[in-house]
DNA sequence: GCTGAAATAGCACGACTGTGCTATCTAAGT
DNA sequence: ACTTAGATAGCACAGTCGTGCTATTTCAGC
């Protein structure tokens, strides 16, 4: 059993060609050639890993969100909640090279999880898991007395996407830093409510 | 020369039939073939009328952009700038039937911007025309004397976005009503600032 | 060295794609 | 009635697609 590398080291190498063709070329792009070639393998080789397109997409979808899970997972938190919800939420935003690339491949998965039911179980699970996020630190935050927690979750949350969609269609515009003036200017906002 | 109907109007029922192929099963669907037998009309006929399949693309997306900028211009003015900006901002939002295929498709569209130079500068025009609409309303909506104007049409701009992708995504959750009062919500919050 | 399973390679099929092209049909202007 | 240009139809080509399939290579365990 000639195991070289680990297979499952194998696949992710394979869902990071997915990603790079997705943001190049889209996700319409990213077929089974496509990807391996920019992989560097056959199509053979490619279909080893994963029996179908659809098997191998999910798997470059599920990735993401593994992949923003561990690094918000791995945050330190403090004993203030103003400033921990500042850090987990900034690190969902695309403020650096690497989660800009995972944003711009977020958005094209979504879109087409619109159309796709395979793909639509993974964007609900990892929405409802985002809301759930911003529900717990608006509930944290907000002034006690405060009854608007649903709308005000909501708010973050849209705010959140909306936030990601800008800086992906304008890079320039939307900067790292403007998006963090949003996101403070928002927090402090809801904090002082 | 046989004109039965206006050419131009003919544009825009196979422009609906791309909308309809959109919605249905995305836009990497949205063949010629399939457009061509979406609107009852041979391949021959269509590209008759668009040239490529690019042309009629962004002509799709272009009336998009239309059938919006008609409506908000065709909405009535009040003396109050608070009930002005929640009529206006609100058409913007998914909130009927129509308005939720016209987000879908624009959502399909502005994905595949981030690959298609042709379709990004509809795609900036668009989000310039919205983001300076935001700027004005929150100049006539904002406290005399705040100076947070850039950060609060950023922040409008993503929120509008954020509900919008939401409304597309979960359109249970995300319910007019729920739209509606977010928005309400928000624009209370600037207006009390 | 030999074995055998994992890994890699790549051909073949049928389906679908955009577009160039020609042929036919329709109806308004004369 | 005839002409003619717009409108409609659909075939043909070259290309890409996903996937089923077989052949070859690689290398750990013996």
């Amino acid at each position: 059993m000639p195991i070289v590398v680990d297979p499952e080291e194998r696949r992710r190498d394979l869902a990071e060609a997915v990603w790079r063709v997705v943001r190049r070329d889209g996700l319409e792009r990213a077929s089974v050639r496509e990807v391996a070639r920019e992989a560097g393998v056959s199509m053979g080789s490619l279909r080893h890993y994963f029996g179908s397109q659809s098997e191998l997409l999910i798997f470059a979808m599920r990735m993401v969100i593994e992949r923003i899970e561990e690094r918000v997972a791995s945050l330190p938190r403090s004993e203030d909640p103003r400033q921990d919800a500042e850090r987990v939420l900034s690190e969902l935003l695309p403020l650096d090279h690497q989660r800009q690339m995972e944003n711009e491949v977020w958005l094209a998965f979504t879109a087409r999880s619109l159309v796709d039911p395979a793909l639509r179980a993974l964007r609900d699970e990892a929405y409802d898991a985002l809301r759930a996020a911003c529900r717990r630190w608006i509930s944290r935050l907000l002034p006690p007395g405060r009854s608007e927690l649903e709308v005000e979750t909501d708010r973050l949350f849209a705010l959140l996407d909306g936030l990601a969609v800008h800086a992906a269609m304008r890079p320039v515009e939307a900067s790292p830093e403007r998006l963090l003036a949003v996101l403070n200017y928002h927090l402090d906002g809801v904090t002082a409510a």
